[in-house]
DNA sequence: TACATAGTGTTATATTATAACAATTTAAAT
DNA sequence: ATTTAAATTGTTATAATATAACACTATGTA
C-alpha cells in the first residue's frame, strides 16, 4: 500500500500566484506580486495574502522571514514543509533553499537544555554567494 | 594580552529602550516599545527604530524575525551576535534564546553543496514550551 | 437537496518600517 | 581650545507590510 500524499489542487488565485513566484528567479514581495497579477484580476492585498498563506501552509512556497518575501519550494518532494533552511547573499540578495539530509537530521534531533525537540524550524544563513565573492 | 571587547556606552535613547526590552519577560514589538517610552520623551517611531537598529548591531538585543519583535540577548557574553538561535512556543509565544556550543559549532561549520560556510545565521525553532505541553 | 467548508471580492484599517532634513551631541584631531 | 567628522537626535511625512469585517460564491459530500 502506497503512502498517499494529499494532492492540493490549487484554486485559480493560488495557481496564478504560485506560477508567478515559481518562475521568479528571486523571492517576491507581496505587493510586487499584487502588482504583477493585477492584470489577471487579482486586485487587493488580501487576495494575495490569502493565497500566500495557503501556499505556505501546503509547502509550495516558503516565506523568507528576514526579507518578508516568498520563494517557491526548491525541494519538490520535500515532506517537511515546516523545516526549512536557506542561504541568503547579503550583497545580491540571492536566496537558495538548502536541502541537506545531514542538516535537517541534526536540527530535527537537536535537544535544548530541557531535552525538548522541535520538528519545525526555520534557518537562514547569511553570507556572500559565489558570484559576489568574486 | 587580553582580547579587548569594544565597550558600547549606550546613549540615552538606546539605554531607555534597552532597559525596557531587557526587563520584559517576552519579546517586544516596536510600537509597543514606543508606547512604553513616550513618557520618557521618545515620541516617534524613528527614534525607536534607530535605537533598535543600533542595539541589534552591537548584539544587546536580537530581532525575532518571524514575530517582528525584539528580545534582549540572553547570553551576555555572546561573542557571536550574528549567530542566533531561538525556541518559540506556538501556543504562548514564549521565546528563549538557545545557547548551545554544539549547535553553533555545527552551524558555523556547516558547508552547503558548493562548500560554502556561513558565520552568520538565524535559527528559529517552533514547538510547545514545557508549560504548554502540560 | 442540504449542509459544511473553503475560497472570493471588496472596503477599510492596522501594523511595521523608512525617507528626508535640520539641529545637536560626542569624540577625536589639530 | 578649535576645528572637524561622525553619530545621534527630533520632527514630519510617507512607504511598505499585513489583517479585520462582511457579504457572497464555489466545492465537496452526506
Ligand atoms: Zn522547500
Ligand atoms: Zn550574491
Ligand atoms: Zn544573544
Ligand atoms: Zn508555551
Amino acid at each position: 500500500m502506497k503512502t498517499m500524499h494529499k494532492e492540493h489542487t490549487l484554486t485559480k488565485n493560488q495557481q496564478i500566484i504560485f506560477d508567478l513566484i515559481d518562475k521568479s528567479p528571486e523571492p517576491m514581495k507581496a505587493y510586487s506580486i499584487l502588482f504583477n497579477v493585477q492584470k489577471k484580476g487579482i486586485k487587493a492585498p488580501l487576495q494575495v495574502y490569502r493565497a500566500l498563506d495557503k501556499l505556505v501552509e501546503i509547502g509550495k512556497i516558503h516565506k523568507i522571514e528576514s526579507r518578508n518575501a516568498f520563494i517557491a519550494c526548491q525541494n519538490s518532494s520535500c515532506q517537511v514543509a515546516k523545516a526549512t533552511a536557506f542561504s541568503i547573499c547579503e550583497m545580491c540578495e540571492k536566496v537558495t533553499e538548502i536541502s541537506s539530509a545531514g542538516l535537517s537530521k541534526y536540527l530535527t534531533n537537536f535537544k535544548d537544555k530541557e531535552g525538548m525537540k522541535y520538528s519545525k524550524y526555520n534557518l537562514e544563513f547569511f553570507g556572500l554567494c559565489k558570484k559576489c565573492r568574486t
